[in-house]
RNA sequence: GGGCCUCUAGCUCAGUUGGCUAGAGCGCCGCCCUGAUAAGGCGGAGGUGGCUGGUUCGAGUCCAGCGGGGCCCA
C-alpha cells in the first residue's frame, strides 16, 4: 500500500482551485464585485470605442415593485444580446430604463402611503409618487445588477427625469404640428374605480358574468313597405337583446342589419321582430312553443321605424348598422351612442343624441331619471325590474363571457363618452404600414401580426384623468371653454419642463403658460386655465427612442433591437412606432424580437391569484442567478416557457455537467502555459485533433444561435457537446494520457493544448449565458502573456482553425462508430461475468486488416487500449476467423470483438494489465512503460 | 366569438427541400469505478409524433377540421 501511494505521486493528478460545488449564493456576489471593482460597464465600452455600434433599446418596466420572472427573463436575453454582440466586436452599450408615471405607480403610492386621493393634493400625490418610483427603481436596480445584467446602471432613462419629460412634450409638439391631435366626445374605457379613461393597452380581457337580458321595445310605427298588408292582431315589439341592462337609459335607438332578413313572428298573445338567423335560437332561449312566421322582410325596410322606449318616456328610431350579426342575441342591436364605440358612429351618422348619464365614478348622474344615485353596477338588477315592471321584460339570465378589465384595479370597465384629446392616426396609417415592413420581425409572424393592428387601429385616446403624468399642454378658455391646443404653448411649455420639471406645468401663474398675445380662436378672450390632464403612459414610453437614443452620447437613432414580450405588439411596439413616424419620420428600431410568455409547469399561465407566479429573488437566493441566466437558454423564449421547480432541477442538472466538464478540463492545465508548452497543431495526435475540429462545429452551430437569436441551441448542443464528444468520449480517452504520460512529454502537452483551446473556447461561448461561471473559469486558468483581465473582454472565439474535414469524416465513419462497439464488447463479456470492469478485459478485433490499420493509425496502439477502456486491445485476424462467441458489430460493420479476462497483473501505477508488470526487479508492480516513465 | 402562435419520449429540445427500424441530453432503472468522487463511465426501459380525415408510392414534415394551452382583440 505505502508504495502504491509512492506511485500515485509520480503520476499527474488533475489539480484545481475551481470548485466543484459552485456555492452561486457566494461566488455570484464576489464575480459581481469584482465587475464593479474593474469598472466593467465603462472598461468594456472604452474597450469598445471607435467599433460599429449595434443599439440594442430597452424597454422600461414599471418602477412599482419588485421585478417579476418575466422581466428577469427580458433583462437577461438583452443582456445575453449585449454581451455577446460586444464579443463579437461591435460597441453595443446598454441603457436600461424605467417607465415612471401613470397608474401602476400611482397606484403603489396610494397603497403604500394609504392615501385617500379624493382627499389629497394633487401636487403631494405626485411627489408621493415620485418617491415611491424612485425607491423601486433602487430595488428593481440591484434586483437586476444580482442577475448579472451588465448595463449603465449607474445613468438609466427615467421617463420622470426633466429631460425625458421635456422630450416627450417635443414629440408632442410634432404631432400638434402634424395636425393629428383632436379634443373630442367619445365613448372611450374607462375605469370607475380609477377614474380615468383607458387606453386599449391599458385593458385586460377576463372571464366575468352579465347579466343577459331579453326585452321588448314596442312598435309605434313602421313604414309602409315594412310588413305591408300584414293583419296584425295585438302588441308588437322588436326583441332585443343585451348583456348590460344598466346602459338603456342611454338607448337612443335600436339598430337591424340592412341586408339581413327580419320576421315577424307570432309568440302567443303578441307579435315580434327579430332576425330570421336568430329566430330558433330566441325563441329556444324564451321558451316560446307556440310561435309562427308571419311576415318577412329585408332590414333595410325597417330604418325609420318609430319604437316606444321600454321605461323611458321617449321614442327611438329603427336604425340600420353593417355591424349588426347573427352570433348573438335577435339582430335587432339596442343603441346607446354614449356607451359603444359602434353605437357612437351610428348615432353620428343618424344624428342622435349621445347620451351620458355615468359620471366619472359610475353613478348616474340626473340625467338617468329614477336611477339617479345608484352606482352602474346596482343599477343593473333595478333596471331589470323596471323592465318587468313595464311588461317589457321577456327573460333575465346569465352569460359568462370575456370582458375587459383594468389593468391595474382589475374592475370591470364600462364605456363612457367623455371629452377627451386623441391623435387620429389614419392619416399615417400608410406610411406606418410601408415602416414596419422594412423592420425585421422574429419570429417572422411578427409582420401579419402588427399590420393586422395597425391597419384597424380606432383614434389613440392619449389624455388621462390621473395626477401622476406628463401634463398635455394645452388650454382653455375661461369664457367660452374652447380649448387651444398651439404649438406656441407646448413650446412654452417644453421650456418651463426642461427647466424645472413637469410640476411647474401645475405649479406655474398660468400666465407664464400663456404665450403674449394669445386670444380664444372662437371667443376672442384672453382669459384662459391650463388643462389638468395628462399623458397616457405609452405616449411616454413611445417617445423613448427619441428621449434617449438621440439626446444621449453614444447611441444613436435607430435603434438595432427592441425585446419585449409579445403583448408588446398592441403596446410598446406600435406606440413606440406612430411616435417614431410622426416625431422622427420612421421607425425607431430594425428589428424587433419578441418572447413568449413564462407559464407554470402545468403550461398555465403564471398569476398572483393562482399562486403558481415564481419569484425570481427566491430562484436567485436558493438556486443563483446562474440556474435563471441558464434556464433561458434552456427552454425556447420565443415560445411560451413553462417553468417550475422540476425545470429548474434539470437546469441545475445541465448547469452541473457543464461546470464539471470545464473544471476538469481546467484541473488538467495546472501545469500548462500555452505560450511555452502549446504543441503546433501539426504535431498533435489525431484524437486531440479531432476533438478541436468537433469543437469548430460547435462553434459554428452556437454562433449562427446566437445570431438567429436561438439562445436554447447554445445551451442544447453545448450541453451535448460536454457530454457525448468530451465526457463519453475525449476525457475518457484522454486520461491515461494526462495522467500517467511524462509531464512535459509532447503526447501530453498535445492534449493540454486540446484541452486548453476546448477550456478558453467554451468559457467564451457560454460566457454571454453563463457570465459568472465563465468568468470564475477565467479567473482559474494560469496566467499567459496578453490574457484579458476579464472574460467579457475577449474577442468571440474562432475555432475555423481546427477544422479538419478529412480527418472528422474519417473519425466519424471508422472510429467513433468502433467506440460504440467496444463499450457494447465489453459489456457483453460483463454481462457473462468475466469481468467486472473495463480494465480486467482485453480485446482482440476481428476486422479487414485494413480496418485494424485505420485504427492503429488514428489512435496508436497504445491509446486504442485506453480508447477501448480496457487494457489491451490486439488484432486476431479476418471477420471469419472471430470465435462464435465474438460480439457483432452494430449494422453492417465488418467487425467481431472477441474479448477475455486478462491473465496479466495490473500495474500499480496505470492500473492496466499487461504482460509487463514483474519484469522491472525495481519496480516490480509496474509495467514496462511506468518503469520508463518513473525512472526517466 | 375573431386574429395570431403552439402541441415530438416523464422534462427541455433536434429533426435539411415529405423517404431507411423518429434522435439527443436530463430524469428513471440496473451495473461499474473511487486517480473528475455531493463527480465519472457502461447498459436498459420509455414515443398510437394532441386528435380526426385528406393529398401522396410514402407525412412528425403538405392540406382541412376538431381539441388543449398561450397572446391579442370584440
Amino acid at each position: 500500500m505505502v508504495k502504491r501511494n509512492d506511485y500515485r505521486d509520480t503520476l499527474n493528478l488533475p489539480r484545481t482551485e475551481f470548485p466543484m460545488r459552485a456555492n452561486l449564493g457566494e461566488m455570484e456576489p464576489r464575480i459581481q464585485r469584482f465587475w464593479e471593482d474593474i469598472r466593467l460597464y465603462e472598461t468594456v465600452k472604452e474597450h469598445a470605442h471607435g467599433r460599429p455600434q449595434y443599439i440594442l433599446h430597452d424597454g422600461p418596466p414599471f418602477s412599482n415593485g419588485d421585478i417579476h420572472l418575466g422581466q428577469a427573463l427580458n433583462k437577461i436575453l438583452k443582456d445575453v444580446v449585449v454581451k455577446y454582440k460586444t464579443m463579437r466586436g461591435f460597441d453595443a452599450p446598454f441603457v436600461p430604463g424605467w417607465d415612471n408615471h401613470g397608474l401602476p405607480t400611482e397606484i403603489a403610492a396610494i397603497r403604500a402611503f394609504d392615501i385617500d386621493r379624493h382627499a389629497i393634493d394633487p401636487m403631494e400625490l405626485r411627489a408621493r409618487s415620485a418617491e415611491t418610483a424612485r425607491r423601486y427603481i433602487d430595488v428593481q436596480r440591484d434586483q437586476f445588477r444580482r442577475l448579472g445584467v451588465r448595463g449603465d446602471w449607474e445613468h438609466p432613462y427615467l421617463t420622470m427625469d426633466r429631460e425625458y419629460e421635456a422630450s416627450v412634450l417635443e414629440a408632442f409638439q410634432e404631432f400638434v404640428a402634424r395636425k393629428c391631435v383632436y379634443r373630442g366626445l367619445k365613448p372611450v374605457h374607462w375605469c370607475p374605480e380609477c377614474e380615468t379613461a383607458l387606453a386599449d393597452a391599458e385593458l385586460e380581457y377576463k372571464e366575468a358574468s352579465s347579466l343577459s337580458v331579453y326585452l321588448r321595445f314596442p312598435v309605434v310605427s313602421l313604414p309602409e313597405r315594412a310588413l305591408a298588408g300584414v293583419p296584425v292582431v295585438g302588441p308588437v315589439s322588436f326583441a332585443v337583446w343585451t348583456t348590460t341592462p344598466w346602459t338603456l337609459p342611454a338607448n337612443v335607438a335600436v339598430a337591424v342589419h340592412p341586408k339581413l332578413e327580419y320576421v315577424l313572428v307570432r309568440a302567443g298573445e303578441e307579435h315580434l321582430v327579430m332576425a330570421r338567423g336568430l329566430l330558433e335560437e330566441t325563441m329556444k332561449e324564451l321558451g316560446i312553443a307556440d310561435c309562427e312566421v308571419v311576415s318577412a322582410t329585408p332590414g333595410s325596410t325597417l330604418e325609420g321605424g318609430k319604437l316606444k322606449h321600454p321605461f323611458v318616456d321617449r321614442e327611438v328610431p329603427v336604425v340600420l348598422a353593417e355591424y349588426v350579426s347573427l352570433e348573438q342575441g335577435t339582430g335587432c342591436v339596442h343603441t346607446a351612442p354614449g356607451h359603444g364605440r359602434e353605437d357612437f358612429d351610428t348615432g353620428q351618422k343618424y344624428d342622435l343624441p349621445t347620451l351620458q348619464p355615468l359620471d366619472p365614478r359610475g353613478i348616474f348622474t340626473e340625467e338617468a331619471g329614477k336611477f339617479t344615485g345608484l352606482s352602474h353596477t346596482d343599477a343593473d338588477p333595478q333596471i331589470v325590474e323596471e323592465l318587468e315592471r313595464q311588461g317589457m321584460l321577456m327573460k333575465a339570465g346569465e352569460l359568462r363571457h370575456q370582458y375587459p378589465h383594468c389593468w391595474r384595479c382589475d374592475s370591470p370597465v364600462v364605456f363612457r363618452a367623455t371629452k377627451q384629446w386623441f391623435v387620429d392616426l389614419e392619416p399615417f396609417t400608410a406610411d406606418a404600414l410601408e415602416a414596419v415592413d422594412s423592420v425585421t420581425w422574429v419570429p417572422p409572424w411578427g409582420l401579419p401580426r402588427i399590420r393586422g393592428m395597425m391597419e384597424e387601429r380606432p383614434d389613440w385616446c392619449i389624455s388621462r384623468q390621473r395626477a401622476w403624468g406628463i401634463p398635455i399642454p394645452v388650454l382653455y378658455c375661461e369664457d367660452c371653454g374652447h380649448e387651444l391646443l398651439a404649438p406656441e404653448v407646448v413650446g412654452q411649455a417644453i421650456e418651463l419642463v426642461r427647466e424645472n420639471g413637469a410640476d411647474a406645468w401645475f405649479k406655474a401663474a398660468v400666465a407664464d403658460l400663456v404665450p403674449d398675445g394669445t386670444v380664444c380662436k372662437q371667443c376672442g378672450s384672453k382669459r384662459f386655465h391650463r388643462g389638468e390632464d395628462i399623458f397616457d403612459v405609452w405616449f411616454e414610453s413611445g417617445s423613448s427612442h427619441a428621449a434617449v437614443l438621440k439626446t444621449r452620447r453614444g447611441l444613436r437613432w435607430p435603434s438595432d433591437l427592441y425585446l419585449e414580450g409579445h403583448d408588446q405588439y398592441r403596446g410598446w411596439f406600435q406606440l413606440s412606432l406612430w411616435n417614431g413616424l410622426i416625431s422622427q419620420g420612421g421607425a425607431p428600431y430594425r428589428t424587433v424580437l419578441t418572447t413568449g410568455f413564462v407559464l407554470d409547469e402545468n403550461g398555465r399561465k403564471m398569476s398572483k391569484r393562482l399562486g403558481n407566479a415564481i419569484d425570481p429573488q427566491e430562484v436567485v437566493r436558493d438556486l443563483g442567478a446562474e440556474i435563471l441566466r441558464l434556464w433561458v437558454s434552456y427552454v425556447d423564449f420565443k415560445e411560451d416557457m413553462p417553468t417550475g421547480e422540476d425545470i429548474f432541477h434539470q437546469v441545475v442538472d445541465g448547469y452541473r455537467r457543464l461546470r464539471n466538464t470545464l473544471r476538469f478540463m481546467l484541473a488538467n492545465l495546472y501545469d500548462f502555459d500555452p505560450a511555452r508548452d502549446a504543441v503546433p497543431r501539426e504535431d498533435m495526435g489525431e484524437p486531440d485533433r479531432w476533438v478541436l475540429h468537433r469543437l469548430a462545429g460547435l462553434a459554428d452551430r452556437v454562433t449562427q444561435a446566437y445570431e438567429s437569436f436561438e439562445f436554447h441551441q447554445v445551451y442544447h448542443r453545448t450541453h451535448e457537446f460536454c457530454a457525448v464528444e468530451l465526457s463519453q468520449i475525449y476525457l475518457d480517452l484522454l486520461k491515461d494520457r494526462l495522467y500517467t504520460y511524462p509531464p512535459t512529454s509532447q503526447a501530453r502537452r498535445s492534449a493540454q493544448t486540446a484541452l486548453w483551446v476546448l477550456t478558453t473556447t467554451l468559457a467564451k461561448l457560454v460566457a454571454p449565458i453563463l457570465s459568472h461561471t465563465a468568468e470564475e473559469v477565467w479567473q482559474h486558468l494560469p496566467e499567459w502573456e496578453g490574457k484579458e483581465q476579464t472574460i467579457q473582454l475577449c474577442a468571440w472565439p474562432e475555432a475555423d482553425e481546427w477544422r479538419d474535414r478529412e480527418l472528422g469524416e474519417r473519425w466519424e465513419r471508422d472510429i467513433v462508430p468502433y467506440f460504440q462497439d467496444a463499450d457494447l464488447a465489453v459489456e457483453h463479456l460483463r454481462e457473462h461475468g468475466a469481468v467486472r470492469q473495463p480494465l480486467e478485459a482485453e480485446l482482440a478485433l476481428y476486422c479487414p486488416e485494413e480496418v485494424w490499420q485505420r485504427l492503429v493509425e488514428a489512435l496508436g496502439e497504445d491509446e486504442l487500449a485506453a480508447a477501448s477502456g480496457v487494457s489491451k486491445v490486439t488484432y486476431g485476424g479476418e471477420v471469419d476467423a472471430a470465435p462464435p462467441d465474438a460480439y457483432v458489430a452494430q449494422g453492417d460493420r465488418a467487425l467481431r470483438i472477441a474479448g477475455r479476462r486478462s491473465e496479466a497483473a495490473k500495474c500499480e501505477r496505470c492500473w492496466r494489465r499487461q504482460e509487463s508488470v514483474g519484469e522491472d526487479s525495481d519496480h516490480p508492480g509496474l509495467c514496462a512503460r511506468c518503469v520508463e516513465y518513473v525512472t526517466r
